[in-house]
DNA sequence: TTGAAAGCGCTAACAC
DNA sequence: GTGTTAGCGCTTTCAA
């Protein structure tokens, strides 16, 4: 179904710049005809070919005879030729479901733009049948490679076909370790400097709410707190720790059980449920950061600043995720298999943590 | 897409199934070899050609060596022959940006998916230079036509490259009209629409805090607003419309004059708006919607659903933009060059306005 | 019912 | 320096 519509116009110019779609696209032939070279020579001159030496002059007839015609390469025929695409493939299983994946697919595509590639994307929503066929068109496509991520960290399985590529695990890791190259956000780092913001705030006694449900973030962030408390030489004390399920509303409700732990600070799970949180400290007359410090975990943006007053958080690094992804998968960054690549979750200081002042808190 | 199950067998048979990226792919030539017919006969089985008379025989050795060999057709060679390529563009201003990019990520997708078309993304954050290479990217590649959209609904230049290629523009539109075909929010509706919900609620007087920002939404919103009330025997008080930007900060901060006008419900800008008006009537020690009624515009999730109490609202059809993009682009839908075709904003209910209850509020 | 062969647009040896 | 000539993997007449 070749499309065979030439431009039947009056005057028999090949000039012809700036068609629209329609037309039948100019060929790299009808370039180097109307230069009067042949096709390989104005190949050689696209390409810029190092050592391919090109008189001036004719260099500067098929640069001529390019911008007079409009000529557009045809990528499908130059990955023909190469055997593999200027695409790297990025299944994600939550684009719409979450702010996050936005970010994550804004890092790859920089990164990969940076370097020649552009993104091929396939959003799942976890349906596995998607999921297969996403992942074949991509190879069909002959995909430099696949980043293969999830909208919350998490281990997962790894689909057979994905093997039949290069491929990096971005947000998520094989539970059988030694067998994919992962990058994922670092939780316990991120959790030590939840918990720090808040030590440095000159707070003792603090609280950490944790998510109820099971995760990798759920262990991370909790072994973050012990870690800073034991390094700041602040004994770790279970009862302060409880779980709420980690939204607006299991914020909202674990303020009653906060209020009784006797403490000035706490450091949510996540945004969301610091959001929640604020609703119920409120209602119980208390301000933040006066009578009560919180941090939150995942800096969300529509949340984190600009809730009153401001949340103090941690970023999850989605954009360097995805970035760091690419520059794994195209051998730039070092991807040991043995263990997912972290990348660093950075504190947000905002103004829900007082700076500190010694001389105002005891004890 | 060809299914390719089977674990490798034992010997050194040609077979070599579940071969890994690295590997010579399987071509159509070897499957041709292997079920001992040409490559034209493999062609015709694989595309299921109707008027193909294949002997079931064969068929059925065909079948059998392409599952064998593993083989995956190259989708590169395909579009050459055919020339034009199974994939739609998607141009966005910002993934990133916004949790609203997704939403038409989303339902491109999906739609573009139903019909046998993957997905191209560049996301430009409003970089020209970037854009210019992206549209040239998609062009090179063959894209069957281009989705350009922007991250909230506004008017737009028309890149002159995209004119190359079929397009439509989305959430955005042509100043010139009878230019370009665009799909966009009909926001007049959902300005009618929330206002309705506040009326339906039996409140007379209104308020409504539109942004200080021009676009076509801040007329459409207010338009619906003054239909709206105007359907309902309600005279246009230009007293109760006044402007704040359009974040928490300027809900917050629009409190004060919100209650020098005596009303007993507010229609807000958008939801951010809303947010922020939250804390600064609860600061007043009111609370909704007993003392005020209040509907936002957008349903940004994150926010909309989770506010105490949750926030009524009117939804932007991110995601049914995405989708009638590619139903427009593709030509299954009706594309009037003249104006822009409207997709409603459908009102999403919650609790922050009280159901009607003709007893309890005097007008 | 199937095979042979001519390309699709481009690159890469290898001539000249 | 530049042209000739094979393909890259696939589809598609046209014959047989």
């Amino acid at each position: 179904m070749i499309s065979q519509e030439r431009e039947s116009g009056s005057a028999a110019t090949p000039a012809m710049p700036a068609r629209t779609g329609r037309a039948h696209p100019v060929t790299l032939r009808e370039v180097a005809e109307l230069a009067g070279v042949s096709t390989a020579t104005v190949s050689l001159v696209i390409n810029k070919k190092k050592n391919a030496r090109i008189a001036d002059e004719t260099r500067q007839r098929v640069t001529e005879a390019i911008t007079q015609l409009g000529y557009r390469p045809n990528a499908m025929a130059k990955t023909l030729v190469s055997g593999t695409s200027k695409f790297i493939g990025l299944v994600a299983d939550g684009v719409a479901t979450t702010p996050f994946a936005g970010q994550i697919i804004h890092g790859a595509q920089d990164e990969a733009w940076k370097h020649g590639y552009a993104l091929l994307i396939a959003n799942t929503e976890g349906n596995q049948e998607l999921e297969k066929d996403a992942i074949a068109m991509m190879l069909e496509y002959k995909v430099r490679g696949i980043l293969y991520s999830t909208w919350f960290h998490r281990p997962t399985e790894i689909p057979a076909t994905l093997r039949e590529s290069d491929f990096v695990l971005v947000n998520c890791f094989s539970p059988e370790s030694g067998t994919a190259r992962a990058v994922v956000p670092d939780e316990t780092q991120g959790g030590q400097s939840a918990a720090g913001i808040l030590l440095r705030g000159g707070h003792r006694r603090i609280a950490f709410i944790n998510a109820t449900t099971p995760s990798p973030a759920r262990d991370g962030r909790l072994q973050g707190y012990k870690d800073a408390l034991s390094a700041a030489g602040i004994g770790f004390d279970p009862a302060l720790v409880f779980e709420a399920y980690p939204d607006q509303e299991g914020g909202y409700g674990a303020t009653e059980r906060l209020l009784t732990l006797g403490v000035s600070a706490v450091y949510c799970y996540n945004d969301r449920m610091a959001m929640g949180l604020y609703d119920g400290l409120r209602e119980n007359g208390l301000s933040i950061p006066e009578d009560m410090a919180v941090v939150g975990f995942d800096n969300q943006e529509v949340i984190a600043a600009h809730l009153r007053p401001p949340l103090s958080t941690v970023s999850l690094p989605h954009y360097e995720l995805g970035a760091a992804g690419v520059r794994m998968l195209l051998g730039l960054d070092a991807a040991p298999l043995e263990s997912a690549v972290k990348i660093a979750c950075p504190p947000v200081e905002r103004a829900s943590v007082a700076v500190h002042s010694p001389a105002q808190r005891r004890a």
